[in-house]
DNA sequence: CCGGATCCTATTGGATACTG
DNA sequence: CAGTATCCAATAGGATCCGG
């Protein structure tokens, strides 16, 4: 009803009439990361004009992603539990468009939201198990964030940035080069060699198991 | 370039750049299949127009996504390597969408490569793989496949109606009420009482093994 | 302020016809 | 067969406005 469909009667098709249509897998994609309000949403998405994004909450809600929570106040939008189910498929989406990411341009922006889901699908469990608990504040473009890793668990939320930097392992900061990193390209220490990583408390060598924590192959 | 960007510096965005506009992705879904004519991809999306698909071929080739394949004299499409790699992400979007599918409207066709991709992500490899080898010819709506499941391997592809049908362990025709076979709200021999499904050959009873070889929660 | 709704313009997508 | 060209309809973008 909402999006035009395309005629077909299959699985995906199905998808991208629910999810398919512009900007409507970045707006689940900040409330993976938690429930928003439309103001907050509208703030994660810059550039979206307010009539799209009141279209979309619409249409999201018409189609069961994503509803206003109930018995607040205030408004807010979250996913419901189907919603939520699109977690590996914006996660995928996130490594695998990662991976054809360049350098940025001058207008980019690095949301914190985005950031988060970002940290999240370059999270590797598996070797987050057999490192210490640790706790990081990093500073990513306006981002900034509060990431927290304890065995297999990740827990990202964004941090004040000068309390952050009081009581975790490794505090830095850093702009989009921030990718090379993440693929591998730049070694933790040489990107705080060049610069590319300023560290801003704790120990800087803790850099090499951030590194080895989060990885995107490109 | 070709897509309008979204102004962020991040893999979701930027994989919604390159396989977000409308029409691509289902492009890609038939590619997953195998490579195709520009005419095979016309066939198999409709209502695509000529002039759309013409420019999302480019615009996928652009991004790395597709290519028109080397040392063929004739024109074809298959995906890159790069391309390959969405496949977990349609067939998570085709499991994810599958849920939400409701009954079939009048218009709405059921495709081969569709279909196949349907199958793909409803394949059980882990039930398969305790389960005897099972060749079945399905005839689903316009859609004829021939499908053979061995161990924790899945093989699908088009088969003639005619001789699909021998040598099969089981063929069958239904339309879109196979939704309720795969989603288990309708049991395999009710399926068969009451004509949703027809059995056109083999052991009738094997549908049973069929639907618990694949299967797509509701 | 927050959460949108409206208005208008600029781009895209859709239908159909046409061509190398 | 593999696309272009053309023209119209539908969406997206941008600025502004409004009610609680």
């Amino acid at each position: 009803m909402a999006a035009r469909d395309y005629g077909q009667y299959d699985g995906v098709t199905r998808g991208l009439e629910l999810v398919g249509e512009r900007w409507a897998l970045l707006i689940v994609r900040d409330l993976l990361v938690g429930p928003r309000r439309y103001g907050e949403l509208a703030a994660g998405l810059p550039r979206i004009p307010s009539n799209i994004l009141a279209a979309r909450l619409k249409e999201l809600q018409a189609a069961g992603v994503i509803r206003r929570a109930p018995r607040s106040r205030i408004v807010i939008y979250e996913l419901t539990p189907y919603g939520r189910e699109l977690e590996p498929i914006v996660l995928g989406l996130s490594a695998w468009g990662f991976k054809a990411l360049g350098d940025a341009r001058e207008e980019q922006i690095i949301t914190p939201d985005a950031m988060t889901v970002a940290l999240r699908s370059a999270f590797r469990a598996d070797v987050a198990a057999g490192l210490p608990a640790t706790a990081y504040a990093a500073q990513l473009g306006s981002a900034e964030l509060r990431i927290r890793v304890d065995g297999p668990a990740l827990d990202v939320r964004r941090g004040a940035g000068e309390d952050a930097a009081r009581g975790v392992d490794l505090a830095f900061a850093a702009g989009p080069e921030i990718r090379r990193l993440l693929s591998g390209e730049l070694a933790p220490a040489r990107a705080i060699a060049t610069g590319a990583v300023r560290v801003l408390g704790g120990r800087g060598e803790l850099l090499d198991r951030f590194a080895s924590t989060f990885h995107l192959a490109a």
